[in-house]
Order: C-alpha cells, then sequence, then structure tokens
RNA sequence: GGGCCCGUAGCUCAGCCCGGUAGAGCAGGCGGCUCUUAACCGCAAGAUCAGGGGUUCGAAUCCCCUCGGGCCCGCCA
C-alpha cells in the first residue's frame, strides 16, 4: 500500500507540522504523575450525574479512540493498560486557542496525557474533566475502523500491535496468558520447584519424537540444534543434585502452524526427586485447580474461562490406556498384538502408517483417532504401552506398560507424566529399541545423557505442559495463533 | 504435501453467479453544534479491485499462473 502518499498519513504528517512550528515536540520524554485510568473513574463513579470533583486532580495517559466534537465542548476516549476513560473538554476551561490547538492537532490513535478534574456526566459516564492535554506521541496512520476493529487474521497477526490495541479481548487474551505462566511458576516455586534455564542450542535435539531447527555456530564451526524438549537437560540437574527443578521456555520443532501446533512454543518441564507418578498426578490436579481460578478472574466474561473452576474441580476422572482403547476398538489383545497387526490396525483409521513403524507410532495413532476425541472431561489416561516412550520406567506391577500418564480435556493433551526410567542400561536398551533401523530416527541414542545416567539419577518423576495448549484450555481460545503473539509468517514480498 | 475458500479506499464490507469501466459505513478534510459515547447535520475528497498473463469491442467480474492468508486433511505432540 502507498502509505507514504496517502492523504492520511499527509493529513496526520501536517498536524504533525503544527505542533513543530508552535515551537513544541510531538514526541516529548515524559508525563508525570500518570495514574491508571480506572482511578480516576473509580473517583468519578461516587459522584452524582453532572457533578465534578473539584478537590482532585488527577493525570492519565493512553492512545486516543473517538473524538465526539460539539462545537465548543469535545468528547475524547482514551485508552490505557487498564481500560478505557472519557475526556470531556471545553472551551471555557482550556480557552479559546487552547482548545482550538487541541482539535487542530490531534487523531484517534495518538498517545495523549490529560490532567484534570473527575467529573460524572449528565448521562452518568466517569469522565475527565481536562485542565491539560498534551500529545505524547503523534500516530502518523491512522488506527483501524472504531467498531469492527482489525478482522483480517493476517493484519491482526502481522501487525500484533494494532491488534492489541484495537482490541479489548486480544488484550485481555494474552493479558490472561501472562497471568497464568505467572500462576504455574509461582505453584511450582511454592511447592519448593527450582526454576532454571538450560539454554536453547545444542549438538543434540532429543527428548521427543520431533524435527529439529538446524543452524551453524561459526565458533564450533558446526550444526547446532534448537531444543525439542526440556527433558534430558533437567534430568542431568536431578543427577547434579537439584532435585526439584522446572523450565518453563521455548521449544522449537520443524513443523507446520495449525490451531494448536506451533513451531515455536512454550514448554514447562518439571523434574520430582524421589516422587513418583502418582505424587505428580495429585500435583497436576491441584495445578490446574489452582489455574482455572486464575483464568476466570482474568476472563470473567469469557464463558470457557469462568467456567473453568467448575470443570477443573478435582477428582478428575481417570481411566486406564489399554482398557479404554480396547473399549473404544471394540476388541481386546492390544498390547500382545504382533506390531504388523498394529500397522494394519493404525492404517484401517486412515492414517499414514511406514511399513517400519514402531508399536509406539501405531498406539498413539490408534488412541488418537479412538480414544481422545472422546475425553471431553479432565481425565487421566493411566499406564501406557512400554513403546510409546523410552523415557518411561516400567510399571512397578503391570507388565508391557510403563508408568505415565497423559492429562486430556476436549480432545487434547494438557500435560504428560511419568515415572521417571533412571537405569542407565535400560534407558540405553530402550533408545535402540525405539530408533530401530531407522537411521534418522529422532530419538537418537544419547550416549552424553546415557553416560549421565550412569552417576546415578534419583527415583523421580518429570512432568510437561504446553504452556499455550493449557491457556487454551482454561481461557476458551479455539486457535493457538490466538496465544502466540508473533507467530512465524512468511516473508513478505 | 493434497482439497476447498478468501484478497475491492487507511479500516469494515457490498459489487463477481449473469462482463458495460467501482459503491457504502467508519476514519480523515471543510462548515455547523457546550453533555456526547458506533454522537448528529451539510458539503467535498479518497481505489495499482493482491500481482502478472490470457479471452473479449470491453474484465473487479470469465480462464491460467504467481504471491499472501484462512479452514479441513496429511505430517507433527
Amino acid at each position: 500500500m502507498a502509505d507514504e502518499e496517502s492523504q492520511l498519513v499527509a493529513e496526520r504528517r501536517r498536524k504533525l507540522g503544527l505542533v513543530r512550528s508552535a515551537g513544541r515536540t510531538a514526541y516529548p520524554y515524559r508525563f508525570a504523575d500518570v495514574v491508571a485510568t480506572g482511578t480516576v473513574a473509580t473517583a468519578a463513579r461516587a459522584l452524582e450525574p453532572g457533578a465534578e470533583d473539584l478537590a482532585q486532580s488527577f493525570a492519565v495517559a493512553g492512545r486516543l479512540g473517538a473524538i465526539r466534537q460539539h462545537g465548543k465542548s469535545a468528547f475524547l476516549d482514551l485508552q490505557d493498560r487498564d481500560g478505557s476513560l472519557q475526556l470531556f473538554a471545553r472551551v471555557d476551561e482550556l480557552g479559546e486557542a487552547g482548545y482550538q490547538t487541541m482539535l487542530d492537532e490531534l487523531d484517534p490513535g495518538d498517545i495523549v496525557g490529560a490532567v484534570g478534574r473527575p467529573v460524572r456526566t449528565k448521562r452518568g459516564e466517569p469522565s475527565l474533566r481536562v485542565t491539560r492535554i498534551e500529545l505524547l506521541a503523534k500516530a502518523l496512520r491512522p488506527p483501524p475502523e472504531k467498531w469492527h476493529g482489525l478482522q483480517d487474521e493476517e493484519a491482526r497477526i502481522r501487525h500484533r500491535h494494532v491488534d492489541l490495541f484495537a482490541s479489548r479481548e486480544s488484550r485481555a487474551r494474552f493479558r490472561a496468558r501472562s497471568l497464568l505462566t505467572a500462576g504455574l511458576r509461582n505453584f511450582l516455586t511454592e511447592a519448593g520447584f527450582l526454576e532454571v534455564e538450560t539454554g536453547v542450542l545444542s549438538s543434540v535435539a532429543s527428548g521427543a519424537a520431533a524435527r529439529p531447527f538446524v543452524t551453524h555456530s561459526h565458533y564450533l564451526n558446526d550444526e547446532l540444534r534448537l531444543r525439542v524438549a526440556l527433558e534430558l537437560q533437567l534430568k542431568r540437574l536431578l543427577i547434579g543434585g537439584l532435585e526439584r527443578v522446572f523450565e518453563l521456555g521455548p521449544v522449537f520443532r520443524n513443523e507446520d502452524l495449525d490451531s494448536t501446533h506451533s513451531p515455536e512454543f512454550t514448554m514447562m518441564e518439571c523434574y520430582w526427586a524421589y516422587a513418583d507418578y502418582t505424587d505428580m498426578r495429585g500435583l497436576v490436579e491441584r495445578l490446574y485447580e489452582r489455574l482455572a481460578h486464575v483464568a476466570a478472574a482474568a476472563l470473567p466474561d469469557v464463558p470457557g474461562a469462568k467456567a473453568a473452576p467448575e470443570v477443573f474441580r478435582p477428582p478428575f476422572d481417570v481411566v486406564d490406556y489399554v482398557e479404554t482403547l480396547e473399549r473404544a476398538m471394540g476388541r481386546d489383545g492390544l498390547l500382545d498384538a504382533p506390531v504388523d497387526e498394529l500397522r494394519r490396525l493404525a492404517r484401517a483409521t486412515g492414517v499414514a502408517i511406514a511399513d517400519d513403524a514402531p508399536a509406539g507410532k501405531c498406539f498413539d495413532k490408534l488412541f488418537d483417532k479412538y480414544v481422545e476425541p472422546t475425553l471431553l472431561r479432565p481425565t487421566f489416561v493411566m499406564d501406557y504401552p512400554t513403546a510409546t516412550s523410552p523415557l518411561a520406567k516400567a510399571h512397578r506391577s503391570r507388565p508391557g506398560r510403563i508408568e505415565r500418564f497423559e492429562l486430556f480435556y476436549r480432545g487434547f493433551e494438557l500435560g504428560n507424566a511419568y515415572s521417571e526410567l533412571n537405569d542407565p542400561d535400560e534407558q540405553r536398551r530402550r533408545f535402540l529399541e525405539q530408533a530401530g533401523d531407522d537411521p534418522d530416527a529422532h530419538f537418537a541414542l544419547d550416549e552424553e545423557f546415557v553416560e549421565a545416567l550412569e552417576h546415578g539419577m534419583p527415583p523421580a518423576s518429570g512432568l510437561g505442559i504446553g504452556v499455550e495448549r493449557m491457556a487454551m484450555a482454561l481461557t476458551g481460545t479455539s486457535s493457538i495463533k490466538d496465544l502466540v503473539l508473533f507467530p512465524p509468517t512468511r516473508r513478505r514480498r
């Protein structure tokens, strides 16, 4: 678009020129003693309609919305992080010149500061009777339409800054995500977990079955990969004696973007020494109970969030992986079925399954098709077949199973936990088994990790939660793009 | 990777089926109005119809290609 030439930009530049030729700046350094708009609104709400509080003066600052002129008076909507407030400007307060200058120089979208007294209009709207108004930053581009805002999905993502100031919902959603992340962090910290940062770059990307991003280090003159999981690094911290650790940070998987997957997303993993997956299940239940309240408080007007405390009230449902799958498929003996048979069954669901696909993959697909969509209430699925994960400990009493659970809600995963495998010989064997003959196996043997286990890792349980999915579930958001501020987009040409 | 759909003024949309040379609302300009809140009233202005090619006397409209996006499936957890 030829914005530079557009009338609208030219008009705003003309107004910028007015400010400068009057010897003022359109981009000053600060505006003193700013309070949130809510502070003024609260003070004004205490007044009778039509009344003004002459005793108090407040300064507010934010972005201008609509400007409603009435000849010798004007109403200006001001939006800040807290909400919005109506400014009531009149010629008898600002003087002819001051009033005219304001109207000549300001546009919707400008950042302004205003000083004035709380007032309640005759219609009852809490407002600020303006005694001084100052341009704090000129907006050279016009804001989106005041009623519909930015509708175009592409524009909302590429111009997230505009989406945020134009959409109250968008602001509220990202604020809720932030509060949920903080809630997660607080919960774990209170439970005695130490937050760590283990680094994003490494030579081996392991811990999950995913294709990594590959980059190059000039210093090492070698390839580096972006992490796909936090698991192996955090377990090494258990070996190091940190006992209870968690990390909250980005992981990268070189795959497509869709409504539930983003190539870059935020993962939380925590590891708890001397605990098993039953302990962890209790922790997950308490965690979601707490976060559901955070979501409901953050988004009281969003039905999905408001209902969360009711939905996530413990105890959650608990089902057995194999039993549930067999019942859904109407057959039994799955655990003992030969891998050929599993591949055949998985293909029958219409999914592409390679001729050498391992049994774990087949189980994943079958569960995905037959069971996941039916798990609408928060449900723990217990005791997965051994083939589904090489990093979990064998079940203490059920052959062919591992001590693993996942939490599902509305058909998607909200957490994944194991009693962690800490026998180095067993770990080496399981890695090799998982990789099979596949040279591109994502679970490549991580010899360094196995060697670390040989130093002795305490028995422990680990948990992984995809932060966006957690936030989606608790805020009733259907697309992950609405909870990732800057999802990757194609280069604009 | 496959299928379907979308791209028109700064923003939100109509026009496309059935070809005749682009229309509204908001925002912006000018004028009016000292309690409006999607303010209101009047006047004037604003378009590479995503880009390229083709068909046609004539293309926003029909056809092909490209770019960008959305949804579904696949891949992926």
